[in-house]
DNA sequence: CGCATAAGTTGTTTCAAGCAACAAAACGGC
DNA sequence: GCCGTTTTGTTGCTTGAAACAACTTATGCG
């Protein structure tokens, strides 16, 4: 359903949203395209592309490559996203890292640093000191390539409500303001968001399909519903706490005070504590005694997939998505899980007759929510580059949408 | 969220928005407005509001009353929408009976006709014929009002795909395609949607709040999430289907084929046969029974409500709504259920804390679904005024009478 | 070498909205 | 009762953005 913005079109804004169309192919096509091929894509006359696409070159968000010949008629300029020019940076805290990203309009690192450390029941105030450090950190390496951060965007293993973490249940925090402890970042202001939003930010940049459900399985279970390019983030930005779906009321007790949540039976402490393996620290070495055949493994993954294939299947009904993407450490086990996932989605979900829902692992890549975090940092840009052009530097964006 | 729409804009999609934004806030406002209102709400400027509104005018979507002195100043031109001249269709084939019922733009009804009937395990066929020649009758007594039908829309108690009913297990039917069945409809194509939508269409229409969900509970239960005046409609448009999420693995058989669905608990059926009064045939008459200190229906209700809370819990922690509307038979038992549905929610919902749900009941109307599938189809005039201006007007039902 | 082909640019036209000035229709104070 | 004030709605002019068409550029091919 198209909702039309309410506001008044001027010309202007025809103007914007030309301008924004134009950079939003140029800078996530797979490869460069010419102004030709632009004005193909999007419909619009290749006077106008023209045009549009000197402002983004003049703004440094464009650049023009050396033309190529292909077959008969003039070679085509390609077009790309400029590197190392603007940058976004992204953060995040997790339970067992501190990160720092940048990433330019093309998509590459440009600078980060990722610390280990083991953040559960830690005190904000000091991770968060930490985190600023390491940003200024990796900040200044990128200002040394010539990289201006546009803004900043940190990715947290919560809730997340304007720019407050309400509650981090494995982290042990409760209401803090990370903008209070990260001084000085460069570019507008900071961006919140949960680690599996930001973490499926990166999936849909790499993935073919643009609606799914991406699950971040690890000690909390969280989920984001991409749905055609955007995130379903309910009223208040908290959609998606499918650790804490009732599986089962007579289950166990969660942390988060009630009984029977996903997390209780898929979370990767619940999953180790039930396969009880002597020294196992890690999901891959349930996998292994599964494959070994160890029976208390094979129930404990059992239990969990079950669980899953509940939650899920009322995900499915809920809220109708086809493509189910498992992320971190949880998708270690897809295998010896898909069975009894797929089992209880076909006979629980009451369309899966007409839209089965496949099953698969994200891509793989070192700290997706990073990344996920510098493309959400950049996102402004690329969403309202006249904003950008007219005053970098200034919060020109009111939107931190998509 | 503003989802951009990927398509070029040029003025001539300038001024089809700016039309519709005239034409939304003129239709859907509480009282009549000025010109000069629209302009100072909408942000254009007067000179262009008048333009646009003069369009409206002639194309008889909107007419002027006469003008309202209201203290100092030259006395406002009020608009209202206009009345009898276009109509929407809505149709609905429920469990117990059949409607069509055409509203125009001021959202009165024109012309109305509901036929009692059981259509449980019923012959689509024929079912749908009695709902064509009922169609017909209608759309006659509207056109002989001077009321042009611009649309139809049929609300179906099932999972509908594109213009398919794919299923609706109460009624028993698979796979059907009612535009077959139904023939001759004024106006453009047959749209068909999932009652719950339909239904929490209308409520929008009376409700202040713009975001929330709508339940409707009555041998099946549907429910909609509405954010912001748009549906989640999914990927497949199978978004909502609340009566058949898991409540209890270990529940009773589903006729879905799952076990422990919400329907098996709260579903109007599921809660008579638990509740076991003797010739009771309606969720008042359990209402009654508990109120008087029946323990077997105070069971039976508190059975449906934790089953609900659970599935409500599990909803808004996936989607994060806060406004939850109960509609259809369930509405009955909201009170004696209150308690233990908020019970639930508080203690499952993560963010209960920091976004408290609230239960209401719906705006009280007869067959709610019939109206909003009016609206529905009378939508496409509201949202592109240009193309229904510029399209199949005019032409059918020669001049007005009056 | 000329012709076909495709990319990109330049000048003109079209169209929608803003702006400013003005006309219309009330009120109020004297 | 007349004149200034206030708000509404309209008219003519200006501005801005995109389409269109014609043109230039740069290549391949016969």
């Amino acid at each position: 359903m198209d909702q039309p913005s309410s506001r008044a079109a001027r010309q202007e804004s025809l103007r914007e949203h030309n301008l924004a169309l134009v950079a939003r192919e140029v800078l996530s096509a797979s490869r460069p395209l010419s102004r030709a091929e632009v004005a193909a894509r999007t419909g619009l006359n290749r006077a106008t592309v023209s045009r549009l696409v000197a402002e983004l070159v003049a703004g440094r968000l464009v650049i023009e490559d050396a033309p190529v010949v292909a077959g008969a008629g003039r070679p085509a300029t390609p077009l790309r996203p400029a590197s190392c020019t603007v940058g976004g940076l992204g953060l995040e805290v997790s339970l067992d890292f501190l990160g720092a990203r940048v990433l330019d309009l093309a998509g590459q690192v440009v600078a980060e640093e990722v610390v280990a450390g083991d953040h559960r029941a830690s005190a904000a105030a000091a991770v968060l000191g930490d985190l600023g450090r390491l940003a200024q950190q990796v900040a200044g390496r990128a200002a040394a390539q010539g990289t201006q951060v546009a803004g900043s965007a940190l990715a947290l293993p919560g809730l997340v409500a304007h720019s407050r973490l309400l509650v981090a249940p494995n982290l042990g925090w409760r209401e803090v303001d990370p903008a209070a402890h990260l001084h000085e970042l460069p570019g507008a202001r900071l961006r919140l968001d949960n680690e599996a939003r930001l973490a499926a930010l990166a999936e849909l940049a790499v993935a073919e399909s643009r609606s799914f459900l991406y699950v971040s399985g690890g000690v909390g279970i969280g989920a984001a519903v991409v749905q055609d390019g955007a995130f379903a983030t309910g009223v208040h930005n908290f959609a998606g706490e499918l650790g804490h779906v009732c599986v089962d009321p007579a289950g166990p007790r969660c942390r988060c005070g009630a009984t029977g949540c996903l997390e209780t039976f898929a979370g990767t402490a619940a999953i180790l504590r039930a396969a009880d393996l002597p020294e196992a620290s890690d999901l891959s070495q349930v996998r292994s005694a599964v494959e070994q055949g160890n029976e208390k493994a094979e129930r404990a993954v059992a239990r969990a997939a079950s669980a899953l294939g509940i939650a899920l299947a009322a995900l499915v009904n809920l809220v109708d998505v086809s493509d189910v993407v498992l992320g971190n450490t949880l998708a270690e086990l897809i295998e010896p899980m898909r069975p009894m996932v797929e089992a209880e989605l076909s006979t629980r979900v009451l369309a899966a007759q007409w839209a089965p829902v496949s099953l698969r692992v994200a891509a793989t890549a070192a700290h997706p929510a990073l990344t996920g975090a510098a493309r959400a940092a950049l996102a402004p840009v690329i969403a309202d580059p006249a904003g950008w052009l007219a005053g970098p530097g200034q919060g020109g964006f009111g939107k931190l949408s998509q």
